[in-house]
DNA sequence: AATATATTCCCACTTTATCCCACTGTCTGA
DNA sequence: TCAGACAGTGGGATAAAGTGGGAATATATT
């Protein structure tokens, strides 16, 4: 159960919560519609996992050996401001101010859904990042997509 | 049951003691919330162990054949610096000053959850870290966890 | 032995964040 | 046009989290 999609513009109020949206709400399972896992994604985002989603991921990553340096250092890493939240009853979630801090959000903040996840942006941070990587959307595309050909 | 999440950070006061995270504590079963086995970390950190999840590892442990030579040093370097602490009635945590000068323990101190176990690292080189190593986070990603992918 | 340092136990205080309640606005259907 | 439902907003109260330190006890150092 997955396939999260779409693009949700948000405010923080002065405590820091956003209301989840409802859009965003009904595309989860019931059982994943009040508690998430948070923590901070690749980029300059957070990332937002549906409990159930994250529990699969958990699941995958306790098979691993922690005698292994590298194992160690992924998980650090993939752990990073790892955090659990829930929505409250007014179906508003509450991002920590040092995650706040972490990644620059302001008052104006992007919910990105995709896949298995929703990515938090400041909105301003976002739109820079997307301007900033149109101009090679082209040749990305070649690169990431190019090698999926048939033909040729 | 395992599976500790989270990264906190807690302060360290003039005694060397930290407040063990509510959020944190509520993670553990009733029989290991008040004392753990403090050890030395394989990187440049502590790490706290529940004390039942202690008793799992040195279960283990003990079945080693100590007749080898590398054996018997594993054992010792491992079971090195191991010391049994619990929760005061405030619910904190002494640190002895012994394995905070080790580790380069200043006042901000950050707890990295994960699985089994607790990571006590200095702020300042847990943020270094992190960045040090976030480059490689993609690659370490795709060698780690490459292998379980279900396919995309 | 005497001094200094580290650890433990206890009590008291301050701050924070969580939970809860109340309100406004907007859309929809009757 | 009004009532009702639900999306969205704001803020207060209070239990719980977090802080600080005195004094007693233990351990180490000279």
């Amino acid at each position: 159960m997955a396939g999260l999609v779409g693009e949700f513009e948000v405010k923080l109020d002065a405590k820091g919560r956003f209301l989840f949206p409802s859009g965003l709400r009904k595309q989860l399972s019931p059982a994943s519609q009040r508690d998430f896992m948070l923590n901070k994604g690749f980029e300059d985002c957070l990332t937002l996992y549906p409990i159930t989603e994250w529990e699969k991921i958990s699941e995958k990553l306790s098979k691993m050996n922690l005698f292994k340096p590298k194992n160690r250092m992924f998980y650090r890493l993939f752990h990073q401001g790892a955090k659990l939240v829930s929505l409250d009853n007014a179906g508003r979630i509450l991002v920590p101010t040092a995650h706040m801090d972490r990644v620059g959000l302001e008052q104006d903040v992007m919910l990105i859904a995709y896949n298995d996840r929703i990515e938090i942006w400041d909105k301003q941070k976002y739109f820079d990042m997307i301007e900033g990587n149109m101009a090679d959307f082209a040749d990305l595309a070649d690169e990431v997509m190019g090698g999926l050909d048939d033909g040729e």
